[in-house]
DNA sequence: CTAGGGTTAG
């Protein structure tokens, strides 16, 4: 072999961008031997196993055609399976490489114990440090603390201090660790302590603080120490639009977008995904169409993460044509998270068989599915009624595609049978998990019993329900509708009085709408006082109307916390009337009134939106908790099936 | 030729 056939692979190795790129490298390179090479041998492994995306499998078979790898190759082998989905091959990796006898070094064990770390498993963890110790590396800065991170994320904050106090002279690196594991443990005054008594801060500390706090929820010490921030960077700012974002302030995380604007610093796709996600929870279809303006003229909108965000943001605006015109036309590169997102935005907009079409073509687009994916296809069926399809991709995901069903999985396959009325198949089905039922399950199966009024296995699931998690106040309201629907009075009474006693509060429901860009968000209120004159006399008018049409309120559904003169003054105070009553009055004839609510929309809402859709000749699209509802000319996307 | 802490969509 020649020189100057080593320059030149090594001159392509350093732009190799894709897989068959690497391919191509690798196939020459083979021709003349040159993949003997241990520096070519180990840029090859390294890009499969790093760098290029969707590229382990061929990392795998690289290296166990090498004969007898050197330590780089473990390690490189080692770190690219550490941050896969399989962290577990990461582990078995670094014992074949012991059972060789090639000895482990300070790398080997960085690399290995972030795959105990994304496995979060505390005993394999354990382990690893006494290997540590027994190769004196237990003092090693940088496998320190990687052992500090292990032990976090692993969930032992005595480990971490202990392993932290084994390193003879932190860095700053080293009490950032500590620090972040002292609020992963819940620990805000020992994260507190530790920063005081940091002898350097670098920008990176303060953003742990600033993500500690708004993790933990104390936003108000975020803000406060954000303020006192000697140098703010891209991080900073980022941290604190996500974090607000993520405590439901919406608002805020708006806010601070501007303001980042305002200091002339520019937008990256951190701060902008994370500014996406606040108008996406908020239901912000303007600032949302304003910020993909934005996202363009920044030039940001060709990256993944981005367009991922605009497209979910679209969807949950319920624009679904967006979101699609953003997934089709406007994303050349798609990750499994884009498909994901699509075959779930078309889901919530009630289109189960395009979506299902949509898993089609992403395979045949060579995309593999994981968990995620399945749960959004699952999701598609349940609440399209496809059942058969549903039950053949719950039985493939495991047999062909080898994906591990979580208990998410079986709660998508409860909802199938349950919503579909086939409510002891769904019960059977929960008794024979391989996995004990949470009270996600059994809650799921509660809402089916609502959906087709079956009292008596609501009682059984009820009990099951008090043991599990007997405070959930959204489960009382839901038995209690099952019992006033059957005309059940007394047992309505004794549920009330137990969630009296119990002192359960109901969550408060609350529903929000965008009006030139600003989100006004609507509490059901106990007092009609309390709602503005405007929305007030603007409401009135319009049931009126409504029932010159002929519409007859549906007081079932609240005939379980009000007085019986008092049930329909509730139903007319219910968020997302006020909501829609609000949007009537402010926004012009033509445009769309896009109503977003916490929680699911009752029975007596979605008939009034219907008729509001058909009398006023108005588009509402409300998204509730688990779907969107698009109203148009009397009747609505979901077919009444919700 | 490889590392550790802080923000990122389903």
């Amino acid at each position: 072999m020649s020189i100057n056939h080593h320059l030149q692979c090594v001159s392509l190795l350093r732009d190799c961008k894709t897989l068959s790129h690497l391919k191509q490298i690798h196939a020459r390179a083979s021709k003349t031997g040159l993949d003997a090479d241990p520096l070519v041998a180990g840029k090859l492994l390294l890009l499969a196993a790093t760098t290029l995306a969707d590229a382990l499998d061929y990392a795998r078979l690289l290296f166990f055609r090498t004969p007898s790898p050197d330590p780089f190759m473990y390690n490189t082998l080692i770190r690219g399976l550490s941050e896969s989905d399989h962290p577990h091959h990461s582990l078995l990796t670094y014992s074949q490489m012991r059972r060789d006898s090639v000895p482990p070094d300070s790398f080997s064990f960085a690399f290995v114990l972030k795959a105990a770390a994304n496995r979060k498993s505390l005993s394999v963890g354990w382990q690893l440090h006494t290997h540590v110790i027994h190769h004196g590396l237990e003092s090693h800065l940088f496998v320190g603390t990687t052992l500090v991170s292990m032990y976090a994320e692993c969930g032992c904050l005595a480990s971490a201090r202990k392993a932290f106090d084994d390193i003879p002279q932190p860095n700053v690196v080293a009490w950032n660790a500590i620090v972040t594991a002292c609020f992963r443990a819940d620990d805000v005054k020992g994260a507190e302590r530790l920063f005081e008594r940091m002898p350097w801060k670098n920008s990176a500390s303060w953003n742990v603080m600033l993500a500690g706090y708004t993790g933990a929820g104390e936003l108000g010490s975020a803000r406060s120490l954000f303020l006192a921030m000697p140098n703010k960077d891209a991080v900073s700012w980022s941290t604190m639009i996500t974090g607000f974002a993520s405590n439901g302030l919406f608002d805020d995380a708006l806010s601070f977008f501007r303001e980042l604007l305002r200091e002339g610093c520019r937008p990256n796709e951190t701060s902008l995904t994370g500014v996406l996600s606040a108008c996406a929870q908020a239901g912000a279809f303007e600032s949302g169409k304003i910020l993909h303006a934005h996202a363009e003229k920044a030039g940001l909108s060709s990256i993944i993460s981005v367009g991922n965000a605009l497209l979910d943001m679209y969807a949950r605006c319920g624009s679904i044509l967006m979101a699609s015109r953003v997934f089709d036309w406007e994303m050349e590169k798609k990750s499994i998270v884009s498909w994901t997102s699509m075959i779930a935005a078309l889901a919530m907009h009630g289109y189960g068989e395009e979506a299902i079409q949509l898993f089609h073509k992403m395979e045949e687009h060579g995309t593999k599915p994981d968990g995620i994916t399945f749960i959004s296809v699952l999701y598609a069926c349940s609440h399209s009624g496809l059942i058969e399809q549903g039950h053949k991709f719950f039985q493939e995901m495991e047999n062909t595609y080898g994906i591990e069903r979580s208990i998410e999985h079986y709660g998508c396959m409860v909802d199938l049978y349950g919503r579909a009325g086939l409510l002891h198949k769904a019960y059977e089905f929960i008794t024979n998990m391989p996995i004990k039922p949470n009270a996600i399950i059994w809650r799921t199966l509660l809402g089916a019993c609502s959906i087709h009024g079956n009292v008596r296995l609501a009682e059984h699931v009820r009990e099951k329900l008090s043991e599990l998690d007997p405070s959930d106040s959204g489960d009382y309201v839901l038995l209690s509708n099952i019992y006033a629907v059957a005309g059940k009075w007394k047992d309505v009474a004794s549920v009330r009085r137990s969630m009296i006693v119990q002192r359960i509060q109901k969550t408060p429901g609350w529903s929000s709408i965008e009006v030139d860009k600003v989100v006004h968000t609507f509490v059901a209120s106990d007092d009609i006082s309390d709602v503005k004159e405007e929305v007030h006399k603007k409401l009135t008018e319009v049931m009126a109307r409504l029932k010159m049409e002929g519409y007859i309120p549906e007081i079932m559904s609240v005939l379980h916390d009000v007085e019986e003169e008092e049930k329909e003054d509730a139903i007319l105070r219910h968020s997302e009337k006020l909501a829609v009553a609000f949007g009537l009055a402010r926004m012009p004839g033509e445009s769309v009134i896009r109503i977003v609510k916490n929680l699911r929309i009752c029975p007596d809402c979605h008939t009034v939106m219907k008729l509001i859709s058909k009398v006023y000749k108005r588009e509402i699209v409300v998204r509730d908790r688990s779907r969107f509802h698009s109203f148009r000319e009397g009747s609505c996307s979901c077919r009444d099936y919700w």
